[in-house]
DNA sequence: ATCAGTATACTAACATGTTACCTTTCGCTC
DNA sequence: GAGCGAAAGGTAACATGTTAGTATACTGAT
């Protein structure tokens, strides 16, 4: 078999992980953010070996926290822990997908649903001014940014609940999904197609009409996973069979 | 101040952790079990300070299972840690219970709705099995077995989208539900109204009818959730205030 | 008596040492 | 050469030692 050179080992390992400066907070949390981008983000491979001690290594700092920040991850499915023997990243599952999916159109359904009842002209407000933003994006191109913004309107949404663990687990589910999105090229088009479907959604919930946002979510939602579906047909080597 | 003999210091402690032989796994997830057990029960009483060294004395064992039972449990909201301080028992609060409340409810609407629509012949046996079980229960007025019965029942439809999560999430969020739920007298007017419910559910994904289902489970929600209000009402000191 | 400052005791967070289990490999047998 | 078993290496899980932050109790001055 193929020896790998010194050099070779230390390039391997370095420059993967977002040093913890960035972050803030306590050292467990930070860690728990860098290994989660670097995972999100693909830097870590899908089935590959996670060691903890290269990561404590790269990071200076003792396995307490990395262990707390690898048990956190592995609750949320993004890595897969075998007692004893190893820690894996997480196979890309459209298995995990769909559940992902299922799971924030429940969310996102009743939130939208409920927010149309209780919304304040504040708030219209401010999902209007993030609408703009988003158009003005949409213009410019700038994908990456009205991904974020994107984000942000759905997280506004679900933050009007003043339910504060629906946002997070909602984003947990959605995590999956994500990260299995990494992989599509974006498409101008969708983009164009989602910033109508957004301004349905919003326009609904102005008109404090609870049926129309739900059933503008719905719609907005289903496009969503129609276009995941492709992926699946697209690249079906990237994903474990179920 | 009242000082506490060194009887009472030890009887306070003891007998209040269901010992972790009763469970199996990790011994820091029989930790987990244990303590959750305890909490939910109210052995640990709510806002009361919770010592990590009692519970490694009282079980035996070391710190490191207790920290990492004790992070779980503080990301589900049960407990509360305070950094470099204390860790507290999480004060029952109704905005808690009803963001659980909710995120059931979201869920088991999502759930039924989609299940009408794939359940199998034997699956629609199990329920009904289920069912009658729930009905001997309630001529025997054995109320404790009921909601043990009631609760899977949700179970196995929460399963029977094949959605590994989902469930686990649902129970989650309704922990808080049940928490609260050990403060009410059971009602044996309720149980048998919760029993016909439940067979309204039954019948309808026996139909295979989403609608019917979603409306049938949604009503059976509305009713959980007015009594939980009851208990708010009754026992307003119980709660934190928000 | 009240308040400020300080010392102390206690805790979670972090670091490090140890154990037990799993996996793979290597040598032995047939 | 194939199948099996022992042994070694590596890992997560667990135990224990250390640090640093927080809250309380104490001291002394006003």
């Amino acid at each position: 078999m193929s020896e790998m050179t010194a050099t070779d080992m230390e390039t391997s390992g370095t420059a993967r992980l977002t040093p913890l400066s960035e972050y803030e907070g306590s050292l467990s949390s930070r860690v728990y953010m860098s290994l989660k981008d670097a995972i999100l983000t693909l830097a870590y491979e899908p089935g590959e070996v996670l060691r903890k001690v290269e990561v404590c290594d790269q990071l200076g700092i003792s396995r307490s926290p990395v262990s707390e920040a690898v048990a956190r991850l592995a609750a949320e499915g993004l890595l897969r822990v075998m007692p004893q023997s190893g820690t894996y990243v997480a196979q890309l599952s459209m298995d995990e997908v769909r559940e992902g999916a299922f799971i924030r159109e429940a969310f996102e359904l009743a939130a939208v649903e409920y927010v149309a009842e209780i919304i304040t002209d504040d708030q219209i407000t401010l999902l209007r001014r993030n609408l703009k933003v988003q158009q003005g994006l949409v213009e410019d191109q700038n994908i990456q940014g009205f991904y974020k913004s994107d984000t942000a309107l759905h997280n506004l949404i679900m933050g009007f609940t003043r339910f504060k663990r629906l946002a997070s687990i909602a984003e947990t589910s959605w995590l999956h999904v994500n990260r299995a999105r990494q992989l599509v090229l974006p498409n101008p088009r969708r983009v164009s197609d989602t910033l109508d479907e957004h301004t349905a959604i919003v326009d609904a919930l102005a008109a404090r009409d609870p049926r129309a946002a739900r059933s503008a979510t719905e719609f907005h939602l289903s496009q969503l996973i129609r276009h995941l579906e492709a992926v699946e047909r697209d690249r079906p080597e990237l994903f474990s069979r179920s």
